[in-house]
DNA sequence: TTGTATGCGTTATCAA
DNA sequence: TTGATAACGCATACAA
């Protein structure tokens, strides 16, 4: 394919390299006659710029970094799109980056800004939680959607997101409401100050709430956000033969797999056993039976993530924690009993 | 955060600039202790070489580009786990890009290659179907995986997929095999030379082969590849009330979203309503009932796809185009008659 | 084994 | 309104 250059577009054009680069960039000072025959030589040769020539001299740009961590989470791919259109909205171009879970998001956040120069990012996934020092030197505007940053007192670090122990408190409490005592929880690894460990205090907070105790030995189990981990999770727990009759899953795609595993073992959702699941994503809602839910409000939460970050690129110094609020999506895997 | 270069580094662990970037690079020809010293300074200050200017000035490159067309496909994305492992096992850097579905493809190829000197290109969903012209001028090796090419005469270019037209026939003739005669067939917009309109080709296929005519005025609809896309198609077509007994959907996304509206339809899967399905993704194997249907080998088409590149990369004009068997994958959505 | 100098393709500065 | 030229940070050819 062609290799042009912009200096071969400027010597077929008949004009200086600035001339392009001006056309190129929307940039004013450019004649109407000189500009259409830039863009007719532009168009004829089918010049595409080179980015990283581009950005290598750049030294500001119109550039929102999304980055995602975790390559395979549907609500998140319900976040990006949201967030995309929200970042286009405001003038500026969504970039999104896909990292590995066990990838150093801050670290990725300073090379885009280094090299794309961009603006500022939208962390999808990954925690603020002590990382005080790393986020001060980064020294830019960033928000953590769908996780909370409040802990971490870092100018120019916002977060928008739900009170996880609230919304696992909504849940549990919506299953204590129906009739039921016997509850197994299936969350992740529960680390200190972590999103999960919010969640787990919510399961807590709401059987204490009623002068009851959540037996975490024997009714919390761990499992890894995949369909088949929790399927497997679950397998082994029903082999155990302890009576339940509600399961608290602390994500969607965990509610799926234990769902699946249920039905296989000829119980019956949500006869046997009721299930709710946490999110909302598409695909609980496609389930048979619908998956009773919590739902994070992925369109709130990604326009008020944008505005907060758009709010902290004009001010540097700004910070806001906003909480939004969930919400009980009721499907047909919860039994209610008299 | 840090700002250094390469510059920076080189000063501080009183080198030049080429030994720093021969520590950077692998490259051979540096002493153990210069080699210890360097390494020591970029650790220290968190060194990040910037990318923009190592591609600007590099001339190769061991980067393979995954181009994914289509931002959300559940049977892309298990595709795109295997391509990276196959990528990296062969010692090469898997770089994934993901496009919209209106976006060219083979520009978005030509610009990996000239800004990241990438080696070669998979193409992930999108078609070489009248593109002859443009892979020629991209004069650069690469693969289609899952759709294929062989219509497209073009050297250094490959393509590893199933045959659309014989496994579409294979879920057809399996539901007529299966006692089914009223088989409403929901598919994407039909093309010359296209995917769809080779499985649209099996299904007439398998109906010829029986003597049987396929109406596709009445029983084929066309539907986006969503599952509330297909939840609505399905919807419209039960309100017209003709007699079915089978649906065969081109995509496993689509026949959940009509097995959920079949199922709020008060009517069953399978008993009253039969479901094949179209790719074999996890949530396909994870619904209730699990679908039935045609797995396409991820696993085999990763590493052929994989090897043909590599070969390519070996050997500009090298270009091959297999075609592997997919499988008939039986759940619990089709009810067999007797 | 190591360092110096050049240029990759673009934008930004400055002068015309 | 235009154009010449100096960076941007790095890899590479070549010299030492």
């Amino acid at each position: 394919m062609n290799n042009y250059t912009i200096k071969d577009i400027a010597r077929i054009a008949g004009v200086g390299v600035t001339t392009v680069s001006r056309v190129l960039n929307n940039g004013y000072g450019v004649s109407k006659e000189t500009r259409a025959k830039v863009m007719e030589v532009i168009e004829k040769c089918n010049y595409i710029p080179n980015s990283n020539a581009k950005h290598l001299k750049q030294v500001t740009s119109q550039i929102v970094c999304i980055i995602v961590k975790g390559t395979y989470n549907p609500f998140f791919h319900d976040m990006v799109v949201e967030l995309q259109k929200c970042v286009e909205a405001e003038g500026y171009i969504p970039l999104v980056s896909y990292i590995d879970e066990d990838e150093n998001e801050i670290r990725c956040a300073n090379q885009l800004i280094k090299e794309k120069k961009a603006q500022g990012i939208i962390f999808l996934g990954g925690s603020a939680v002590d990382k005080e020092e790393e986020l001060h030197k980064l020294n830019s505007p960033c928000v953590y959607a769908t996780s909370s940053a409040s802990d971490c007192n870092v100018s120019g670090v916002s977060s928008v997101s739900i009170d996880d122990c609230l919304e696992a408190r909504r849940a549990v409490t919506y299953l204590l409401d129906s009739g039921h005592k016997n509850i197994l929880v299936v969350g992740g690894a529960i680390y200190q100050k972590d999103l999960m460990y919010n969640r787990y205090q919510g399961v807590l907070e709401a059987f204490e709430e009623r002068g009851m105790h959540f037996d975490k030995k024997n009714m919390y189990i761990e499992s890894k956000f995949s369909y088949a981990a929790a399927y497997e999770s679950m397998s082994s727990f029903l082999k155990l033969n302890k009576p339940i009759t509600a399961v608290f899953a602390m994500s969607d795609v965990m509610a799926i797999g234990i769902a699946k595993c249920v039905i296989d073992h000829g119980l019956k959702v949500p006869e046997d056993i009721s299930i709710i699941g946490f999110d909302g994503i598409e695909q609980a809602w496609f389930y048979n039976p619908t998956i009773t839910t919590i739902k994070q409000p992925s369109v709130e939460i990604a326009k008020k993530s944008v505005a907060l970050l758009i709010k902290t690129i004009r001010d540097k110094a700004f910070s806001q924690h906003l909480t939004v609020s969930g919400k009980l999506l009721k499907g047909n895997s919860v039994k209610v009993m008299s």
